[in-house]
RNA sequence: GGCGCGUUGGUCAAUCGGCUAAGACGCCUCCCUUUCACGGAGGAAUGACGGGUUCGACUCCCGUACGUGCUACCA
């Protein structure tokens, strides 16, 4: 076991989006190649976000996608808790270091201060004031009053928050494996609020904190926190901590397929397809929101997608098991830019891994489908059905699409195809065809052999029947070969769809 | 507005100075199949723009444009 650790650290505020998956998989990929540790962290800091099962659900997740972490919660290593709500205890020490060398400082300014302080300072040029060096030296903080005041003010148990001092006029440059050489000018970041009125640390802090405890050696994270990563590297270093500083990869952001920014939930509902990893629904709104777990997606189908969504190999290879993602898998090279998600290929891959299936694996996989229908079919026939309709299956509910011919008979068919050419040639010939029923062995290849036999009796071709046969079996022009669901379906109940059709035909 | 990051066909993308610019999805045509699908063969479709550097630039540098992210006591 190598000493890497990486970790996936959500905040259980509600779904898992795709790109918190993708984001999962990248770090168990690493992990895996490089023989480490994985880690999922919980990261509640926010009580006032908190949401009732939100956390429950990412363990349901990840164990659908099969992406086990090695320390969790649930299954805690010995660098617990894993929840910060836990570790809450911790944080205040951190913070007070920092005060005292200097590079943090008490704020007692009210949300109404910085409120008004913002409206004050608003101009054209500057629409969102900072709380950064210029303005700092304004409010009331431990920087600017009297040394006996913030004694007097602590003592009294006035709410506070302790900031970071940004340095001024320094550059913090960082290595990310994916972008390279990354540098900030710290007069342009302002002072984060590291620990907050409530005794939580905010997830600058926290971050960091339990990195340097956790002994993560590697951070990945979404591209939305390249721009403070600044604060994080200059806290590794003033906790003394810098030579341990992970090495840090931003990944790509996931956009909308049509419009404009990131991939929102909004967007999936809007055209049409899932954005969580599975249905969830907001216990507090009781919205639900779908997932392609749900939608029919197998779990290693969904992950390759994912996988290939900002990171290839370099090669062609388009389908990736997961032992080939860890053999080949590495950060430099995903992909820098965000990827727009496109729903059609995702389908493709679902529909690549589908063929790649047994009959066997297959039936299991669409016998919940069949059974909500109400059909209850064994196992055998749903594993040959299963075989003859695969290709044309893209997602598990279209196993019952496809093939519900199988197991029920069609409540309409199409008439209007059949009775555009139909007449008493053809009518004598199923009747004939169904007389010859009796006299073969039911069959493919007999039915077969004895259709052609009434055709050439009646002088038909097999453009004039076939067609109306399978309409006559199937309900529509779709569907594998005529003979292979007649032989599935049976004598008697071939007979029933047919006779039913020339009724229904003929009445007309 | 400021700052960061990014920019190869409609989409995902290869290319690490030699390109007549791969491949995949999607789209179109044809073949197979008297259904649909699968499969096969073709096709249309790409380096944001302007300057450098270089014998040579999609590849390196600078600028511009555009996109995107951040700019909370949220993560």
């Amino acid at each position: 076991m190598s000493n890497v650790r990486v970790r996936f650290a959500p905040s259980p505020t509600g779904g898992l989006h795709l790109g918190g998956v993708r984001t999962v998989l990248y770090n168990y990929l690493f992990a895996r190649k490089h023989g480490g540790t994985f880690v999922l962290r919980i990261e509640d800091t926010d009580q006032n976000r908190y949401v009732e099962g939100a956390e429950q659900y990412i363990y349901d997740c990840l164990e659908w996608c099969g992406l086990t972490p090695d320390e969790s919660p649930l299954n805690p290593g010995q660098y617990g808790p894993y929840r910060q709500s836990e570790r809450k205890h911790l944080y205040h020490g951190y913070a007070k270091q920092l005060v005292e060398s200097g590079h943090a400082y008490y704020a007692f300014d009210t949300p109404e201060e910085l409120e008004a302080m913002r409206s004050r300072h608003k101009t054209e040029s500057n629409p969102t004031p900072q709380y950064d060096r210029t303005i700092r030296t304004k409010m009331r903080n431990s920087l600017n009053l009297p040394p006996d005041e913030v004694k007097a003010l602590l003592d009294a148990g006035t709410p506070y928050v302790i900031r970071i001092k940004m340095p001024e006029g320094e550059t913090v440059t960082f290595i990310d494996m994916i972008r390279g050489e990354v540098s900030f000018d710290t007069n342009l970041v302002d002072d984060k609020v590291l620990l907050k009125a409530d005794g939580m640390p905010t997830y600058h802090l926290a971050v960091v904190v339990d990195d340097y405890l956790m002994k993560i050696t590697h951070a990945f994270r979404g591209e939305e926190w390249l721009p403070s990563a600044p604060v994080h590297i200059l806290l590794w270093d003033y906790l003394g901590w810098g030579k341990h500083m992970p090495q840090w990869a931003h990944l790509p952001l996931i956009l909308k397929p049509d419009g404009h920014g990131k991939l929102s939930k909004r967007d999936g509902e809007r055209l049409g397809f899932p954005v969580f990893a599975m249905n969830w629904k907001d216990p507090r709104t009781g919205d639900e929101t779908h997932g392609f777990r749900e939608r029919g997606f197998l779990p290693d189908a969904f992950l390759n997608i994912l996988a290939v969504l900002g990171w290839n190999d370099g090669t062609e290879q388009e389908i990736f098991s997961m032992d080939e993602l860890i053999e080949k898998f590495s950060m430099e090279r995903v992909h820098k830019g965000g990827a727009k998600f496109d729903f059609e290929k995702a389908k493709w891959y679902n529909h690549q891994y589908l063929q790649r299936k047994t009959d066997e694996e297959l039936a299991a996989l669409a016998k919940p489908y069949i059974a909500a229908q109400g059909v209850d079919a064994n196992d055998n026939y749903l594993q040959k059905v299963a075989g003859l309709i695969k290709e044309r299956c893209t997602l598990l509910p279209d196993f019952w699409e496809q093939g519900h011919f199988f197991f029920k008979t069609p409540e309409s068919i199409d008439g209007a195809a059949i009775k555009d050419k139909w007449n008493d040639t053809k009518k004598a010939f199923f009747e004939g065809w169904m007389n010859s029923f009796d006299n073969i062995s039911w069959s493919h290849d007999a039915l077969e052999a004895s259709f052609n036999e009434q055709m050439q009796v009646h002088g038909l071709k097999k453009g004039d029947v076939l067609l109306p046969l399978r309409i006559m079996l199937v309900g529509g022009k779709f569907g594998p070969g005529v003979f292979d669901i007649a032989a599935m379906i049976g004598k008697e109940e071939t007979k029933k769809r047919i006779n039913s059709a020339i009724t229904k035909v003929s009445a007309s």
